[in-house]
DNA sequence: GACTGGCACTCACAAAGACCGAGTGCCAGC
DNA sequence: GCTGGCACTCGGTCTTTGTGAGTGCCAGTC
């Protein structure tokens, strides 16, 4: 049985009223909330076709419906128009972000910027090594067989490593091995780097190439292995709100997981390639055991159309989704543009 | 009128019995569970003895007895000896900390390793920049009229600025300025470096003095202004452990604080100069006004005894003071050990 | 004077019952 | 296909009652 327009309309004012009110909403409000022209005792029969199929539920006899995640998700995929930002919002967030001195400190007014606007609890991902390319590469000796390899980013990261090397090397010979590693390496984009340190080793006069094999290697683990992706998180007082209501019960696992960074990147930080793409995840739908009560909105950023990272949003399934989307896309793409202006 | 011995036995009877059950306790119970070789009915009177002096308190009249906030404190202060540590325990602090890669490391894996053994919420700040020293200052040129000024204390922790010269400045002469800057400013610890920033703009021939002055600007900013004190946090979800019943209530403006960082400075970052203290601040004691339902418990911690940062947790005056104590001063010496290592 | 046993009293909490009303499903009629 | 009407359900609230842990006080004992 397909649905038709009418009851398509009534599961949209369920969402809404339910988000709004946060209460099971019975027919007879219905009618009178919103105008349609029908009477309650037909909305009746409506919500008894969408009980049927899922889309809502009674918490109990003589309660009013109240939407499941299905009905969420049909929601969200065919009844809502994402919202458009208020002035105020758009003001805020260039308020908040401009003024920023440098990466760190954009990820982190992003975080709170994204907390206080949707009043959920924020996510960001800083900028991630394996997705950005190389600026530079420095080797600084801090004594005849110790350097400092350290390694800047294009989106601003910076990575430091100390490399043991196995000979004593003179300074002149620093230099010329960061020459060439800055050759080869500069511009490149982390992923491509692994077959190139190969090549530099190889490339390498006879004489320093231990010393280049010795920093291969902490490259290679420095660009690759280990990508140590960090997050930040904000907002988390927001769980509270509404009681603990939401939630089932328990912020506990909630609480849990979000200390876990694996956790946290395995939500936000899937592999979506298009940073105009913002995915909602409803619920069950979610993979995380503990999150089942709970949505995420998440979206990549970065600098134009390329993606050096995620953020998103998590809270009660029972949230405003067209407002929340529109608000994390739109932080999204003001956080590209920052990190394209350098 | 002053305690006798077995009114200060009551007290502390009932702040133990309190910290484990987390029920008011009454007077038959105590003389059951504690061999206290009277009846009841003394018990009571020196309860109410007790409570006049302000040291407990009845819930509601027909209820038993809850030790105030400054009856923990005479606890702390008289009452308690500090809990030595299990063997299990001093296992467990060392396969945490052995195996720590780098600074940022040993930070994460502490904070983890505290909230794990108090099961509270711990928080440790990362070895404060203003009392480290200076290890290396290098500059990477980025463009004709871009430097990466890349700062490494001590401590092993790294800080990057951009920063704009005024005019173009060949590469050479930023070797000069990076030579410059290190000899006057290696080895120098952070609070002392203004002054010689000073005369390091001076002291430049003038061609290049315009472009050491920017340098100056930023050096100065990211030696003392931006102090720029990090904080890891972890174990929150310990708040939510029996029920909401500590916190009379609410976890949100718990919650709330823990997100601000210069909060949790003040918490546990204070002035303290010797790290072998361990401070206590029970409920009311505690200055920010959002946390007056917790305790903290909080230490320095260093190389040898040397303070680079704080450390320490938070949970409800209802907690085990000896063990946590013993557990955050243990922690801490730990630490100090694996820094002085480097 | 310090401790004790006894006793009346208080009061939070739990269980049981009564009530209310929002909300439902169903059905006959338009 | 929609509507008004109606009997029914049942969670939530409010009241009542009972129970028991715990108290304060007092007279008596060591």
């Amino acid at each position: 049985m397909s649905l038709d327009d009418r009851k398509l309309d009534v599961l949209r004012a369920i969402v809404q009223d339910y988000v709004a009110t946060q209460e099971p909403v019975g027919s007879k409000a219905l009618v009178e909330r919103h105008h349609l022209r029908v009477s309650p005792a037909t909305i009746r029969n409506d919500m008894a076709v969408l009980e049927d199929e899922g889309y809502i539920r009674q918490p109990h006899t003589s309660a009013g419906r109240v939407p499941t995640d299905r009905g969420y998700r049909l929601f969200v995929d065919k009844l809502s128009r994402i919202k458009p930002l208020t002035p105020a919002e758009r003001r805020a967030i260039e308020r908040f972000l401009v003024g920023a001195v440098d990466l760190d400190d954009v990820v982190h007014r992003t975080v709170r910027l994204l907390a206080q606007l949707t009043r959920q609890v924020a996510v960001v991902q800083f900028p991630s090594l394996s997705r950005s390319s190389v600026r530079h590469l420095e080797l600084v000796p801090v004594s005849t067989t110790r350097v400092m390899l350290v390694m800047i980013a294009d989106t601003g990261r910076v990575e430091q490593r100390l490399v043991e090397l196995p000979t004593p090397i003179p300074e002149p010979d620093v230099l010329r091995l960061r020459t060439a590693i800055n050759e080869k390496l500069g511009g490149q984009r982390l992923v491509d780097t692994p077959p190139l340190v190969q090549d530099l080793v190889e490339e390498t006069e006879v004489g320093l190439r231990a010393a280049m094999a010795a920093l291969a290697t902490v490259l290679l683990e420095t660009l690759v292995e280990r990508t140590e992706e960090r997050i930040a998180l904000a907002g988390t007082a927001n769980l509270t709100r509404g009681g603990i209501l939401d939630f089932q019960g328990s912020l506990r696992p909630i609480l849990e997981a979000l200390e876990e960074e694996v956790v946290l990147l395995k939500l936000i930080g899937s592999a979506e390639p298009d940073p105009t793409v913002t995915r909602v995840l409803i619920g069950d739908e979610n993979e995380i055991e503990h999150l089942r009560a709970t949505s995420v909105i998440s979206t990549g950023y970065g600098p134009g159309s390329t993606v050096v990272g995620g953020m998103g949003v998590l809270g009660p399934t029972r949230m405003d989704y067209p407002g929340t989307i529109a608000t994390v896309s739109a932080v999204a793409r003001y956080v590209g543009e920052i990190l394209a202006q350098n």
